[in-house]
DNA sequence: GGTGGTTTCGTGT
DNA sequence: ACACGAAACCACC
């Protein structure tokens, strides 16, 4: 079994049925939770997490996240993928956090490659980029990671310049750092 | 060990 | 068609 304790399973592509005219056919439950690297807005479908941002003013993220999904259908709380994400944060062992993402073939490429990725361990890009099947596209995976939609379940944190270096983060480099440091002090307990 | 110029490629405009 | 990155590589210091 792969030693990666976040317990996201897989991805679930959305269809133009989720994402046509501004997502109207998508219903999402929102949530807003305090975790171990700071307060997140997550928002869940039936069939999987679709955004996990850290904010730090609820209204205006709330606002950010009805302007990614415009026409999508939105209630607060509820649902068994907000549930068992914030069980993950609290290293409870917990259900399976499934993901439901629009993203190009290269995009949806480049985040499944992240989930093979264990916890607490880090890969360069130009590694993901020659594990994509395009050895030179190196920049494009950094792009691609980037737009990830839902933080840390879509383990970004882990992809990391060659020389060494921690390298950016769209939410914080510090986030980055105590999320991998976090993985590696509870991967001692495997 | 650091800096600067060049290569390279998927996206949004 | 063009410009922009969460990069890598190589030369040079």
């Amino acid at each position: 079994m792969r030693s990666n304790c976040i317990p996201a399973v897989g991805i679930v592509e959305m269809t133009p049925a989720d994402y046509a005219d501004g997502y109207a056919g998508l219903s999402l439950r929102y949530e807003f939770a305090e975790t171990r690297f700071g307060r997140i807005l997550i928002a869940a479908s039936a069939k999987g997490a679709a955004r996990l941002d850290f904010i730090k003013d609820d209204s205006a993220a709330l606002e950010n996240l009805r302007n990614f999904f415009p026409n999508a259908k939105m209630l607060r709380g509820g649902g068994v993928h907000i549930e068992n994400a914030l069980a993950a944060f609290e290293g409870a062992s917990a259900g399976p956090v499934k993901l439901h993402l629009k993203g190009s073939a290269f995009r949806l490429a480049a985040w499944k490659a992240l989930l093979d990725i264990p916890a607490g361990k880090t890969e360069s890009y130009g590694s993901i980029a020659r594990r994509l099947g395009c050895p030179k596209a190196c920049r494009a995976v950094g792009t691609a990671i980037g737009a990830n939609p839902v933080a840390y379940f879509v383990p970004c944190h882990r992809a990391v310049p060659a020389t060494g270096a921690l390298g950016k983060y769209r939410w914080g480099s510090d986030i980055k750092r105590a999320m991998l440091d976090w993985e590696k002090a509870t991967e001692q307990l495997f």
